[in-house]
DNA sequence: GCCAACGTTGGC
DNA sequence: GCCAACGTTGGC
């Protein structure tokens, strides 16, 4: 089992938005980055538990943990003209994106704020601290088990 | 296949 | 709203 991190806005789509959605449960659409989709296309699996992170916002940083309930498949707003995420360059043949369906887990007790996950030392691998801006990241065992236990304190 | 111009992300 | 960092596009 593997670990991740999706950001999303909150103001468009936040943590409780997903728990409040349909069976806690949303397709991650949008997602319009090779390099994060390729992570959902070919590594993000049935049963990864995933850090939902709140960008472009007040409060930024990791504030819940959901589940990922169907791997890859096309991304259906990718030939939905009337959809921000319509791609004039994506067909049935040769799809561009994909979603995953991810399942709403638990909220963390404690919001661990990014300032928070780039002072603590201890925390290397994850991308968010190189001020990378990619939407959906690995995120090691041992990263995720600190994240985990600061929302704790 | 280089790289300048342009667009987007996202923290502040 | 600013702007730095990064990704994408397109001319050559």
């Amino acid at each position: 089992m593997a670990y991740w991190l999706f950001k999303t806005e909150p103001d468009a789509f936040s943590i409780d938005d997903l728990k409040n959605a349909q069976n806690q449960t949303t397709l991650w659409e949008g997602v319009r980055n090779y390099q994060a989709r390729n992570f959902m296309r070919d590594e993000v699996k049935v049963g990864d538990l995933v850090m939902i992170y709140h960008s472009s916002c007040k409060l930024v940083g990791v504030v819940g943990i959901a589940v990922v309930t169907k791997a890859a498949y096309q991304d259906p707003t990718q030939f939905d003209l009337s959809s921000d995420y319509y791609d004039a360059k994506a067909t049935s043949d040769n799809p561009r994106w994909v979603v995953v369906e991810v399942t709403y887990q638990s909220h963390l007790d404690s919001l661990v704020s990014l300032k928070e996950i780039k002072a603590n030392p201890r925390i290397t691998d994850i991308a968010l601290k190189k001020g990378g801006r990619l939407s959906i990241m690995p995120v090691t065992k041992s990263d995720w088990q600190i994240i985990t236990h600061m929302a704790e304190e």
